[in-house]
DNA sequence: CGGCTGACGACCT
DNA sequence: GAGGTCGCCAGCC
């Protein structure tokens, strides 16, 4: 259950750091699983917004970043961008070295059973 | 200060 | 499945 505006309401991702939120909650994926950028949206409070949480992490330094970006993908499962681009190579190398597979194309394998369900905000 | 731009996603054909 | 449309809104011109 990503995210149900019948029982959580219409919240809006208001005031600051927008991009720390998303880097918050980033960070409270656990290695060794994936979560989606709706369900970084939906845990922040308003799951319209996923693509303002790609942004957001596109705007993390490209290294020395403490937030594991690469377990963030595609409501599909699929890691976004072409597979044979230089980021979706990246992440799809760093998933596997916290033993999450990846497919050449870009899915990851098992990706239901590895999908991170988020809490509540701020977590 | 107005317009464009997306590491997206839900929905429809 | 594969395409196209529309909404979303913080940043960056």
């Amino acid at each position: 259950m990503p995210y149900d505006p019948e029982r959580h309401g219409p919240h809006r991702i208001v005031g600051k750091g927008f991009h720390a939120r998303v880097w918050a909650a980033v960070g409270a994926v656990p290695a060794g699983a994936v979560t989606t950028y709706g369900d970084v949206a939906a845990a922040l409070g308003a799951r319209s917004v996923a693509r303002k949480v790609g942004h957001a992490l596109a705007a993390l330094p490209a290294t020395g970043s403490d937030v594991p970006w690469h377990r963030v993908v595609q409501s599909s499962g699929r890691i976004s961008g072409a597979p044979e681009g230089e980021r979706a190579l990246r992440q799809a190398d760093a998933l596997r070295t916290e033993g999450v597979g990846v497919h050449a194309n870009g899915q990851v394998q098992d990706f239901p059973a590895r999908r991170h369900i988020f809490g509540s905000v701020g977590e």
